[in-house]
RNA sequence: CGCGGGGUGGAGCAGUUGGCAGCUCGCAGGGCUCAUAACCCUGAGGUCGUAAGUUCGAGUCUUACCCCCGCAACCA
């Protein structure tokens, strides 16, 4: 049997237009599970929308609608959004879903039983016409920060999820795994800022609202985000349905992305309800930050919010994956400007990799009618070198993905590129051809078609489309010369034609114009 | 003294175990013509936040101080 991936993103809560760091962090769960497919595994990808809680319940009044026809529609926008991406996504989950609702009652009921769900009473500051708690560090001067009123202490009946006493079997956990939380220094953030300290109970019901499941035993609470939340990762699956077979071959996950924002939640309360259930934790959760602007976070009010459909629009759904791929790293914030946007389409796509390809079909057509037979060895020094930094380089990229460095992973793509390109320069096949040196003219272009192949092959998880442009440009229709596993050959491509008369696949920019035209779709 | 991350040429960043300070962009000069004002090469530019210490030798270790950022409990 095929070695399983499972791979999710957060589901996202729909109370607004989804922004480029939603796209973002399933841009990157998309990615991981297509590098893992061409890998061979039998992968499968969960994403989908947190659809409960009093927020949608305002803003769906806002827009005159119940909640559920609400949230209806802002999942169709998502899965719009997702398909515009070409995000491969085998389940789409809903916590409306009715069997999801039924099994986090489920999860509830044996938490209550175990006795790690009691009653008791939550306390907290609440601004009675936003009908919401805020804790002392949300409020701003002291006051409500959605509404700019004074909040009042209040508390309510609730039920709480007993924390502390899986605490030490949580932090034996995280020693006994140093790789389960990605980048490191969130597992310390978690144990300084909260394990330590001592871990409070958490919150799992409300009566303060109704949009939500109900505690089946006690009606008039509804289950509070997370322990709803959370365990979409698990009923996706049927975890605890008639059907569990899902939940059998994938669980437990391989890689869960999410965003800084969410992280205390899904490194401490999540790991917890798993371990309280029972189950084995996932492998890795990926915690990446932000994506910034110059003056800081984005946001509606400085009108500098990127959307996703705006870049894709005007840039191609690659190039904007590619930005998002490159530039953010991981464990810092990325900054996203439309000049570093437009500078990484030139440079990057444009001079590097699409000049490479087409300087490339150019010559083959020019010297060799469009033929290339078949690898003739390696001709002299710079050859060899050139084929021992292309092993090199996919060693390096697979390092920095086992790390999930994505940036970092496609910087090594990018070095193979340079170092191409730097090649026909040492190489100078027109001088080759202009002597009758055919044979050195021959292997120069074989090693070039070659590197070409290796790269599309290695940027196919993360720009599919430009990946297939470049094999059909370089003739390349063989499965077998576009499998992960054929990186680690050099000479099996034999008698191919490339194409005829090669379109470039990015064109340069002009960057005035362009810079121009982001700036003014972000004030919008 | 809450915890953590960081301050490296004009900008943005790399710098594993201490051993001649690198990358991308920008700037100056040159090369080539297969390709896109592209591509390739060379050069200028840094007392690696400040001060002291350990060491034959520190961006890399220790201590103190200055500055920036993240987290700090129910916010998806």
């Amino acid at each position: 049997m095929k070695e399983t991936f499972y791979v999710t993103t957060p589901i996202y809560y729909p109370s607004g237009r989804f922004h480029i760091g939603t796209a973002y962090t399933t841009v990157l769960a998309d990615s991981l599970k297509r590098l893992n497919k061409l890998k061979g595994k039998d992968c499968y990808m969960l994403t989908g929308t947190d659809e409960h809680g009093q927020k949608i319940e305002t803003v769906a009044e806002k827009n005159g609608l119940k909640p559920q026809e609400y949230v209806d529609k802002m999942a169709d926008m998502a899965k719009e959004l997702w398909k515009k991406m070409d995000i491969q996504y085998d389940n789409f989950i809903r916590t409306t879903d009715e069997k999801h609702e039924k099994i986090v009652q489920k999860i509830f009921q044996i938490f209550l039983e175990k006795g790690d769900i009691y009653k008791g009473e939550y306390e907290g500051l609440y601004c009675i016409p936003c009908e919401t708690y805020f804790t002392k560090t949300q409020l701003i001067d002291g006051k409500c920060p959605d509404c700019g009123r004074e909040v009042v202490p209040m508390k309510e009946e609730a039920y709480f999820f007993n924390m502390k006493k899986y605490a030490d079997k949580l932090l034996k956990y995280y020693d006994e795994h140093p790789d389960f939380i990605k980048p490191e220094f969130r597992k310390n953030e978690m144990i300084n800022n909260f394990i330590k300290p001592g871990l409070e109970d958490l919150c799992v019901t409300r009566t303060s609202f109704d949009w939500g499941i109900k505690v089946p035993s006690d009606p008039k609470h509804v289950i509070y985000v997370w322990l709803d939340a959370l365990t979409n990762y698990l009923t996706a699956l049927g975890y605890l349905s008639d059907d569990d077979s899902l939940f059998k071959k994938y669980w437990p996950a391989n890689v869960q992305v999410i965003g800084k924002d969410i992280a205390r939640f899904h490194l401490i309360y999540w790991p917890i309800f798993l371990i309280a259930l029972d189950l084995p934790l996932p492998d890795h959760i990926v915690v990446h930050n932000w994506i910034m602007m110059k003056d800081g976070k984005m946001s509606k009010s400085k009108g500098n919010v990127i959307y996703p459909e705006t870049l894709i629009d005007r840039y191609g759904l690659d190039a904007t994956k590619y930005f998002l791929l490159r530039e953010m790293p991981i464990a810092q914030d990325g900054i996203f400007s439309p000049e570093a946007f437009i500078e990484r389409y030139n440079f990057d796509l444009c001079n590097d990799l699409s000049n490479l390809l087409n300087r490339t079909v150019s010559m083959v057509n020019k010297y060799f009618q469009g033929k290339v037979e078949g690898y003739t060895g390696c001709i002299n020094d710079v050859d060899k070198e050139l084929e021992e930094y292309c092993k090199t380089q996919i060693d390096k990229f697979n390092e920095s993905i086992d790390n999930f460095e994505i940036a970092n992973s496609l910087q090594e793509i990018w070095n193979l590129i340079s170092r191409t390109n730097k090649y026909i320069d040492e190489t100078s096949p027109w001088i080759l051809a202009k002597n009758n040196e055919t044979g050195k003219l021959k292997s120069c272009i074989y090693h070039l078609i070659e590197n070409l192949r290796k790269i599309a092959i290695l940027i196919k998880p993360f720009m599919n489309e430009t990946a297939e442009n470049i094999l059909n440009q370089i003739g390349i229709n063989s499965e077998d010369l576009k499998t992960w596993e054929s990186l680690n050959y050099y000479d099996k491509i034999k008698d191919i034609k490339v194409i005829e008369k090669g379109e470039p696949i990015f064109m340069r920019l002009n960057p005035e114009e362009e810079v121009e035209y982001l700036k003014e779709s972000m004030k919008a």
